[in-house]
DNA sequence: TCCGAATGTAACGTTGACGTTACATTCTTA
DNA sequence: TAAGAATGTAACGTCAACGTTACATTCGGA
């Protein structure tokens, strides 16, 4: 389970901090629980717009869930 | 210039505001001039590593400059 | 400790983000 | 109004995001 290179992400935590499984989260911002499974691995980035989706069903902003890793 | 279905953008106006040509803000995240283009004009949507590296150059939230079409 | 729930992960295909180059068009401003 | 700067946009290629399905592993509670 390799880090992104240029990314690194929190989505775990807000996740878990919403009482949410990976399956609850990836149907609410409607896609497939692998995608939210690898995102939170690193494996790879999301869309901006699913980034958009992630944040406000978790009541954040983007940059909350993922940072630019400098 | 269609507009995305997804997403609206507010990337020019940020841009223009701190007086930036579409090369400069190109140069300073390191990417071509014609992705700026496509991006302010709707035909792409960028990655959430450049949205967030826009944010940071043009000094505001992913949310100000991307915003879900609902 | 045992069972179900939650999570990790692999293969294959599709789509879209972005680079590069080049050229046309539209704005500025002298 | 002429010249240069800024912007629009087209063709083609590459790579990564995600879907789908399936199965293995790990965790948490009775």
């Amino acid at each position: 389970m390799p880090d992104h290179p240029d990314l690194q992400t929190a989505l775990k935590d807000y996740r878990q901090a919403a009482g949410l499984t990976q399956a609850d989260l990836a149907a609410k911002v409607s896609v497939s629980r692998k995608t939210i499974n690898t995102i939170e691995n690193g494996v790879f980035v999301p869309t901006t717009v699913l980034a958009l989706r992630l944040a406000r069903v978790l009541s954040c902003r983007v940059e909350d869930l993922f940072s630019l890793r400098d």
